[in-house]
DNA sequence: CGGACGCTTGAAGAGTATCAAGCCAGGTGG
DNA sequence: CCACCTGGCTTGATACTCTTCAAGCGTCCG
């Protein structure tokens, strides 16, 4: 008997299964999309803002980001993604892009037509559902990124910002043991929390002075969590993963 | 021949006919949602960050708003609400509230229970693309917020909020002629931006010494809308209205 | 080996917060 | 009907967080 490869989705799958219980149907049907997998390098924009989507990314493996451009070269990043994360879903039912989506890393990504996932969306209420859901999680981090940026001085802000990251890796098996990959510069630091890079490197100076983290070679290590979380106030409620976390 | 009353709901109707066409049937069955229909006095909270939701809910008139409290009284406010807006409608898919609904004046609402919410979308298709679209917008209004946050200064960024607040109410026939209800206090104003009410004043003084805005006894007069608009590099794509505004 | 990119640090300045006080209008009770 | 009280608005003085500008360094890669 031949080992059956993994199908290509599944990281989708996974993370979907994480929230809700998928029948066989289900399932199948979600791996018989039509997908159109590619490869793209690094910093490569995916949809632009202004683009009129017709499909939607999967990202299967490397990292990707959301952002927006303002006069004067000002940019502000919305959100980070990994493996199993759908970020322009919202183009299924907004396909007018209000934002940019691009690749941080090298990443794997599989494109699925809007007119597919229509199609299983309305054959399939419980996969609807879980898609629905997964965007509104999406506004949660939103919402807690506002509060970040409205009333967290900079040290919270980033504090929270590092919970959240290692937390959303380690509900899909991408970290554990306190470490994971970050492979975020200092810069997309700045422009994810609403600061200058100048002044994020000192706030990560006072974090390693303080012994609470490392991020080096683009891995963060959480030297202690429990202290990086009360600094922050972090609550990861606002994350709705099912499978709670051990922390 | 009597007048027919307009339906209870009609102000939920008029905002999805806003974006999405209904067929008669479709319409019929919003009508036939059970609704519970109450007046609530203002600064009243409907729904508590924390609590497990069972229903949603209708604004049918006045204004409500969503937030969260941190530690030491810091509060975050992440959206405003008027007539046709159902801002926890999230619940329906994330029944534990990571925030707090309230309403800001007194309101008229009216509460539907997911159970029938479920049932609607399951055999309406095109309602439960409309309210999902529904929830994007309120994504795309986060994400926006979050640009103001991060990477507009003061007064860009309160002149943004009124652009907003303007058109929003503009597009439901609720405002017009650049002039509309705003029954936010200034401390309100510093919590939905993350400033100091103090700070408000400020910028709020020079808006009016530099002939833009009035605002008093609860109602907002822009009197220079394109200066506004040029000011807080407003572009309202984000909004993702319709019937696009003359503006 | 050179260049680009990302990280680091210092000095000075801007924007916004904090603290404190006073004002005004509207609503309530005597 | 007036006195009072409260919530919201306004203003000044001072403090602080974060930005800006500038320069130098390390490292990876062509």
């Amino acid at each position: 008997m031949a080992a059956k490869l993994p199908h290509a989705l599944y990281p989708l799958i996974r993370k979907l299964e994480s929230v809700t219980r998928l029948s066989d149907e289900e399932r199948q049907a979600i791996e018989s999309l039509p997908v159109r997998v590619r490869t793209l390098p690094a910093k490569q924009d995916i949809v632009r803002d202004g683009d009129r989507a017709t499909q939607c990314c999967v990202i299967l493996e490397g990292w990707a980001y959301r952002y927006k451009f303002l006069a004067e070269g000002r940019r502000q990043i919305f959100s980070f993604h990994i493996a199993g994360d759908i970020p322009d879903l919202q183009s299924m039912h907004i396909p007018l892009m209000d934002h940019t989506l691009g690749t941080m890393t090298q990443a794997i990504v599989a494109f699925i037509p809007h007119e597919n996932l229509h199609d299983i969306t309305a054959r399939f209420p419980a996969i609807a559902a879980a898609l629905w859901r997964d965007t509104l999680i999406d506004a949660a981090l939103f919402r807690e990124w506002l509060i970040s940026m409205g009333r967290r001085p900079a040290f919270e802000h980033l504090a929270h910002l590092f919970c959240e990251l290692y937390l959303k890796q380690e509900a899909v098996g991408l970290a554990g043991d306190h470490r994971c990959p970050l492979p975020i510069t200092q810069i997309d630091l700045a422009d994810a929390t609403g600061m200058t890079s100048v002044h994020i490197n000192r706030v990560l100076k006072e974090m390693r002075g303080r012994g609470l983290i490392t991020l080096h070679r683009q891995t963060l290590v959480v030297k202690a969590w429990d202290e990086l979380v009360r600094a922050s106030e972090f609550d990861a409620t606002y994350l709705h993963l099912q499978k709670r976390t051990a922390g």
